[in-house]
DNA sequence: CTGTTAGCGCCTTCAT
DNA sequence: ATGAAGGCGCTAACAG
């Protein structure tokens, strides 16, 4: 079942086939409809992997994330393949976060699929091999960040996490606290997003809490460790607590409620994302929106441009908004 | 940068390139490690399209769900690519959920793409026109059904979900509660999953509370919708409320929570699922574990037979487990 | 063990 | 407006 079949069947060449479905318009209306009955009729589909071969184009893109079970990933995968499927895109997934397949293997596999672009979230800080990579999978793909920088150059969108920290700890301060503390996953430590937080925390904690130091902590983020840290960060005199998501927040806060302590009289907590899960916990938490919908349409903006040759700028940068619920 | 350049800098014919990529035993071990040189200092990867097209594979298959956002969707996902990668396979990820591209517009665009196979998560309840497609597209492409059931016998693994019903209902009544009521979300009302809950749910109420009308609501899962459904069970002086998620008991919880009622006292609650949101709420979640990694083991188990031209079992049912927590 | 020769299914100049 | 012919990059008989 082919283009040959449909050709002899309605009596006309290959390319008269070829080009009423690309639709041409050098091809009469006789034939066109005589054409499109008879595919009809064999209920004839072209093989886009034929088609792929020979436009050097498969309408497909990559989407590597670490782990879509992450609600924020989880968007991410969704907004993507939502708004490409618009556009006649498929979106093929990849999850990196596990040992036995890393980024680069996932990149070489896309590669050879000859996808048209990729699009890839989340990434080591400033790793030089890494950024090396990057560089040299853009001159052969078109290639776009979320969440990750590259010193080199390589197309991102990014949050500016900076930013975000300075509204939280600005809030913090008129809610009366005076020792926030920040904590991240161990497994993200040399994340771009989860270095860039801490950073941005440190930064801002300086300009508006001023003298003493700002403490940040690396915990897996269940409630064994968590409640270990509970202790650690009582010693320290902390009165709020900021995450790099919302998960992490909330594992958290049942930790407190396991030991009777209560958000946000005993700790302050702000979590990051703005996901559903802020919304269904006991108390709901403050959280800095990302504007994931944002990022995501941005990265497609550019990927799009880039596969039709465009040139794009190279980094752009999305304001965060704190949004107050309940833990603050 | 393709085969004709390897064979020609290596001095072999294409054929024996070949042999290499695919390890073939009949090369000698010189030619093989020349070509493997060659293929390495010119940074080889063959095009996997024209590989597909000559051989008529792609290794890649579609992944259909409703919606990735929903955790438990996500984790299907998420398991199902996973197990893929570590067999050499790419997954095409589908929400199908949105209106503006069906499941028979996916379907139609994955089998252009010649993908070796799909699994499709959740389905229509015994629509005859959904059963038919599913039969047609059976025939041309190895598909596999997860929490759907067609009637023309297309293959499946779905839960047993009468059976869980009948593990909450009997928990329940050791708890005391005399007058159980399930909830499902409305956009759901004809899925599959949704409609064997809600007859599980049934027929248990019948087994296990003999006497009284088994009450079936359909709500959006947002705070209003439930304010309104709290006001309803109140007159039905209901005392339990089982869902078809987590996230929906989630919001329930939530909506009791503004109205000062507390759970389990005023109502038990169950949720579905065993997902990671029934740990996070104030109580914690009891809930139904539809063990999601066996489903998807099992789906992978089927598709793999199917690409390879072998007979599978057309049906597996999976048993769920209750998990006792907070909420009853 | 290695090479020759046809395809796989479609698109695309170039003629007509 | 239509068709013939070659090519996309790789595999797979069939010879040798």
């Amino acid at each position: 079942m082919n283009i040959y079949d449909v050709a002899k069947q309605a009596g006309v060449s290959t390319t008269t086939v070829s080009r009423v479905m690309n639709g041409s318009d050098k091809v009469s209306e006789k034939t066109m409809n005589k054409v499109r009955k008879v595919m009809a009729e064999l209920n004839y589909a072209p093989s886009q992997i034929a088609v792929g071969l020979a436009t050097n184009s498969t309408k497909t893109i990559g989407v590597m994330l670490p782990d879509v079970r992450d609600i924020f990933h989880a968007t991410v995968a969704f907004l993507i393949e939502r708004k490409m499927s618009k556009r006649g895109y498929n979106c093929i997934l990849c999850n990196t976060s596990e040992e036995d397949r890393n980024e680069v293997d996932y990149l070489n596999s896309l590669y050879g699929k000859k996808v048209d672009g990729i699009i890839l979230v989340g990434s080591s800080y400033h790793k030089k091999s890494i950024d090396e990579a990057y560089d040299q999978w853009e001159k052969k793909i078109p290639l776009v960040l979320i969440n990750a920088l590259s010193t080199t150059g390589t197309a991102s969108v990014i949050c500016d996490e900076k930013d975000g920290m300075m509204q939280a700890l600005a809030h913090l301060k008129k809610r009366g606290k005076k020792h926030p503390v920040f904590v991240r996953e161990t497994a993200d430590r040399q994340k771009r997003s989860s270095v860039t937080k801490a950073n941005g925390f440190t930064e801002a904690y300086k300009e508006i809490f001023g003298a003493g130091e700002a403490k940040i902590y690396s915990c897996q983020p269940n409630k064994e460790e968590y409640s270990r840290l509970l202790e650690e960060i009582h010693k320290e005199a902390a009165d709020a607590v900021l995450f790099t998501n919302d998960m992490s927040c909330a594992v958290f806060l049942k930790s407190m409620e396991a030991k009777g302590l209560k958000a946000p009289d005993d700790y302050a907590l702000i979590g990051f994302n703005n996901s559903s899960i802020s919304d269904i916990t006991t108390p709901a938490l403050t959280t800095i929106d990302h504007h994931v919908d944002a990022h995501c349409e941005k990265a497609i903006e550019k990927i799009y441009q880039m596969i039709q040759g465009k040139a794009v700028e190279k980094v752009t940068y999305i304001r965060p908004d704190l949004v107050i619920k309940e833990t603050t």
